[in-house]
Parts: C-alpha cells; structure tokens; sequence
RNA sequence: GGUCGCGUAGCUCAGCUGGAUAGAGCAUCUGCCUUCUAAGCAGACGGUCAUAGGUUCGAAUCCUAUCGCGAUCACCA
C-alpha cells in the first residue's frame, strides 16, 4: 500500500464527497498503479462502499472526473472494477522532487531537546570465546537498528552487557594455567579473543578425556561429568573468584583484557561502536538485592531449599527460579540487575532494546513480566529484538564441535573474495595499493552485510559456508556498484536544478524513480516501527534497480536539452545521497569507484 | 506433552495493517559493451502461496484445525 499520495488527494477527495454525498470520509487506500494498467496512482473504491450503496465502477468513474476537473496533479484516469487509476502529471512529478531534491536530510527526523532516548543493547559476548557468525547478525541488527531509529527521531545509546563472570571464563583460565606456559597475545601472535577460545577448546578436550577415562572406569556419565578432576579446578576457581581472591581476579582481568582487545579489533573491521559497556560482574549484585526486595513484598516465595522463585503460571509461564539454594545468582538475576541498573543511570529514557536471539524469546517475556510485577512504571518501554538464529546446513553452529564460523575468518574470507572478483573485472588498476585493498574490505563486508540484513530479523538465516555470499543480483555489491555508477557519473556536473525551467516531458523510468525516492521518509518509519533493517534493504534495492533500468536506457549526459540534462544529473545525484543514506542506516560502506 | 515462531518458483528471499493476472535474485537459456562503469540492462523458463475449512464484494495476507520444521519449558548463560 502507498499512502504517500493522501496528502495531495484527500482534500479533493473530502470536498468531493462532502458536497455530493454529504459524506465525512478522512482515509484514503492508494496504490502504486501495477505497470500493465495505465497511470501512476491507483485509488481503491472499495473501501468506500461502507460507506456508501452505489456501484464501484460508477463511483469510481465520478470520482475520476471530479479529480480531473478540480484537481491540478490529475492529468488523466481509468477505471478497472473498483480501481481508480490516475495518471499524474509531469509538474507534479517535478514539483515533487524538487521538494526531495533541496531537503538535504532527506527522509531523517532532525533531533532536538525533546527527542525520545532509547537504548539499545546488543552484541553482549561472553569472554571466553572470540565471536562468531551469530555475533555478527546480532551486531549488524543493534547497529542497524541504533541508526535507524536515529533516523526516525530518536536519541540513541548503543550499549552492550558483557558476560565477563561465571564457570566458563574459569574453563579458559584453568587451561591456561595448566597448558598455557605464559602464553600471551603478542608470543603467540594471536589475537586475544582467539588465545582465550583456544585456551576454552583445550579444556573442553581434557573434560572430555577425563570424562571418557572415569567411565571406562565405571562410572555414570552423570557422575564422571561432576567428579572430573578439572571441572572440579574450575568450580574451585569461580569460588575464589566470587571471594575475591587477588590471584585468581588478576589473572581473570588479565585474560578478559585480552579479550577485549581482540573484540575491538573485531567491532572495528565490523565498523560498529558502543556508546556505553556493562558488565556482568558489577549487575549481578543489584539483581540479587531486587529478588531479596521482591521476596520481602511477597511477590517471590522461597522453597524449602532455599531457592528463590516467582510463579508465573497465571500468564501460563509457570514457575521461574531466581536464585539458586546456596544464594548464587542465574542468569535473570543478573539481567534484572542490569536493566535496574541502567533505568537508574539514565532515568530519561524511554526505551530499552534488547538484541537478543529467539531461542531466549521465553526468558524475556519472564524477565518483562518480573519487572511489571516488581512495579517499575519503565516496564512497557522494554523491547526483545529477537531474530532467528544463522544455522548451517549441518544444524546449528556449535563450538563444542568446531562448527562455528568465526567473525575474523568470514570477514577476511569475504574480503579475499572481493579481491579475486575484483581483479578479474579489472576496472580499478589505476587505484593506489592501499585504496585497493580498502576496496575489497568495503566491498566484502557491503556483501556480508548486505547478505544477513536483508533478511527479516525474525526469520533463521541458513548459512553455507561452501556455497558462498553472491556478488551479483541482490546483493551489497550491486548497490555499491550503482553508487559508483553514479558517483562517476556526475564528477564534473554541477549541483543544481531548477524546477521552473521545464520544457520536457518526463520519461516513465523518471516518474518512477522519483515516485519511489519519495517513499523513503515511509520506509524509515516503517523499518523503526518494525525494528527491521530489511525494510530499508528491500526498499534500497528496489531503488537501485530502477536506478540501473534509468541509466541503461536514458541517457543523461547526452539528454536532448540543457535542462532535461540538468534534470536527470540532479536525479541521478538524488539517488547517489539517498544510496548513501540508506547504507548508512545499514552501516554499509560505499565506494566512489569500483 | 505445554508455549512461541516459521512453511511463497529447483535454491535464497520480497509481498502479510486483506485489493487487479503472486514479485525479485541465484541457477538454466537468448540478446546487448567503437556511445555516461556489462559487479549492469532487455527477455525466456519456472507457482494447487504446506493442507483443509471459515470470515467477505475480494484471502498468500485475518480466524480455526491438521501436517511438517525449529526454538523453548535447567539450581547453564
């Protein structure tokens, strides 16, 4: 449905049934006319007929020829059925984008004072493991999202909570100190995040052994699991930690230093940024007092082992733990903190976004639920941004099993792609080695990021890593291809158009493009209202095929005259920033040429 | 088993706040580079929109049931 035209038709058409049929109707249906009928705008009578018992097409044919009279933009119309179909005229295509063409911030709400705050959260890794493809769709949706919203009027922090405490960062300092030898990022050349993970890998491969050993001993493999001797040294472990012995702290701040670096080496190459952290170790805490409040109020009830619980059953999510029977936090305990937390430092805020993937769909409705019932008037501003998991053709990815595609090698594969493609097209020898290599760069993550954003956030992405990310067709590529297209294309023109100097008709492919520029300002509403970067992945490329159709079959610097000429560059440019805009909002990079 | 989500062309996806003959890309096939970048354009081929009912002028879209796939229901995070 294309709403964008009642602004220019619903006073007619208010007057119009106003005066013939004493009618009040304020809502209009259009359409964008389907190409095999004529005309631009297509109104659906339908709808009307609720209000009104008169024949569709007769209505229609009434309306029509109301419009036509009193209506300057009408050029022409027909009816089929119940559709109206109005051809509109060149003045109004023109009028049209002379309006987009002088709005530099196209289709952005401008921020002010009283702009809505929102933060968003996503990315929230764990620091024991270097980040994988699911991080990836996971940081590409919060960034994304964090842009578009933006776009869309509102003030936005991007955050993320990090999981820096627990049983599995202990997992990677246990292997360490027993298999490590003091090892380090700079002696082993490896980045941090993936020294860890290495480190992680090792024990889970000892625990294994261990574990096969005590069971060819005898053992249950319930029972190997807890007695082996090395899950015992982690658990240990996580005991000094929560008391806070000094040894087994700095090594953990160590190792998670490393971490870090690598993850910003990673969020670098990725281009995403955080406006703020949170960390586990220092939300757990606050969680924990909530609960003990929350038991005092009688809203949580206490077993006979001690554990704390709430019972949910009344909205069919039955019973839900919130502290285990020896007082420890889970993981709840540790998000309610956090949530607290961050309603606290920024009491302003009207929104909180949680980028977190489907299979936790259950824990947020808890965790939602738990806040309303605690009392907190924020708890109708929280959001779940879920979306579905990227699962390979052999399941889901899964570390434990060496199926996970990691962040670092898919983002190098992508760019060693861009390269090999890009040299067999051989368009760019004249570039400098290092604007080449920054072309593959931002040709191959355009394509990775392109590839998963496109995509509705709430459907699973299957993922074949043989199969590839395609450079042609609908792909990031294609749109950077066309920017380029026109960046070279308008290099030596002039900015500049003047809408009263018109003495040409327009082209369809011209009306087109201009009827689909000025539907973006809707599809950035649209995509915050869905918080779905695909709206704007779809409505780009739709954007830039048109623009290709224009280009291959119009020509615009040897148009016929001065002023269709100066015309069809300053479209051309108009597409170029609306390209521009767009990526950005995706955070894809674009090149001048390629 | 309960709950939630998904099922559209061989493959990957749009369309889903109901509107005309369901659209793209990939793959396959045919044309177009002495003319603004061929990572492109023009075209062909390809569909019982999982199935069955219902709601209505009209259903891929809304409702119900069934089937299939996935997630989740942990003193894991």
């Amino acid at each position: 449905m294309n709403t964008n035209y009642n602004n220019h038709f619903s006073n007619s058409l208010k007057t119009f049934f106003k005066s013939k049929f004493d009618l009040e109707i304020n809502t209009f249906e259009f359409q964008n006319t389907r190409k095999e009928f004529k005309g631009n705008v297509t109104l659906l009578v339908f709808p009307i007929l609720k209000y009104l018992k008169i024949d569709v097409e007769k209505l229609a044919k009434l309306i029509g020829e109301y419009l036509l009279k009193n209506n300057e933009n009408v050029e022409g119309f027909n009816v089929v059925k119940g559709f109206l179909n109005l051809s509109l005229s060149d003045t109004f295509f023109l009028n049209c984008f002379s309006a987009i063409y002088s709005d530099k911030n196209f289709g952005h709400k401008t921020l002010n004072k009283n702009s809505p705050k929102v933060m968003v959260e996503f990315s929230s890794p764990n620091t024991n493991k270097p980040l994988h493809l699911g991080h990836i769709r996971n940081n590409l949706l919060g960034y994304s999202i964090s842009k578009i919203l933006e776009a869309d009027g509102k003030k936005v922090i991007k955050t993320q909570i990090i999981n820096d405490r627990g049983i599995h960062i202990c997992k990677s300092m246990i292997a360490w100190i027993k298999y490590g030898k003091g090892d380090t990022p700079k002696k082993s050349g490896l980045k941090g995040d993936q020294l860890v993970g290495k480190y992680y890998v090792i024990f889970e491969q000892v625990y294994k052994k261990q574990i096969a050993s005590l069971i060819s001993k005898g053992k249950s493999i319930k029972e190997a699991e807890k007695i082996a001797p090395i899950i015992l040294e982690a658990q240990q472990m996580l005991r000094l930690w929560e008391s806070k012995d000094s040894k087994v702290i700095s090594l953990w701040k160590k190792m998670n230093q490393w971490v870090y670096d690598g993850f910003d080496l990673t969020y670098k190459k990725l281009g995403v940024n955080f406006d703020s952290y949170y960390y586990e170790s220092k939300t757990y805490l606050v969680g924990k007092k909530i609960v003990e409040k929350g038991l005092k109020q009688g809203l949580f009830f206490k077993k006979n082992d001690g554990s704390v619980w709430i019972d949910l059953s009344d909205e069919g999510l039955g019973e839900k733990l919130l502290l285990r029977s020896d007082g420890t936090s889970v993981y709840i305990t540790q998000d309610l903190g956090t949530a607290l937390l961050r309603m606290e430092k920024n009491p302003e805020l009207n929104g909180l976004v949680f980028t977190v993937g489907n299979e936790q769909d259950y824990h947020f409705k808890v965790l939602f639920s738990i806040i309303k019932k605690l009392g907190f008037n924020w708890s109708s501003s929280l959001y779940h941004l879920s979306y579905g998991m990227v699962d390979l053709p052999s399941g889901k990815m899964k570390s434990r099993e060496g199926t996970v595609v990691d962040a670092d090698n898919l983002i190098n594969e992508m760019t060693k792609k861009a390269k090999s493609i890009a040299k067999s097209v051989g368009k760019i020898e004249t570039l400098k080695n290092s604007e080449r290599e920054n072309l593959y760069n931002i040709i191959g993550l355009g394509a990775l990021k392109y590839f998963i954003l496109k995509v509705d956030p709430k459907k699973r992405i299957l993922f074949d890593p043989e199969a590839s990310i395609d450079f042609n067709g609908n792909t990031g590529p294609f749109i950077q291809y066309t920017y380029a297209r026109i960046k070279s294309l308008v290099k030596n023109t002039r900015d500049q158009f003047l809408s009263n100097k018109i003495s040409f008709n327009l082209d369809e492919r011209e009306r087109k493009l201009i009827n689909h520029l000025n539907l973006y300002p809707v599809t950035i509403s649209q995509a915050a209202d869905q918080y779905s970067p695909a709206v704007i992945a779809n409505y780009l490329y739709e954007l830039v095929k048109n623009y290709n159709t224009f280009y291959q079959n119009v020509k615009v610097l040897g148009a016929n005259e001065p002023y269709q000429k100066e015309f069809r560059i300053a479209l051309s440019r108009k597409v170029g920033d609306v390209i521009k805009s767009a990526t950005f909002l995706l955070g894809i990079n674009l090149p001048e040429t390629m």
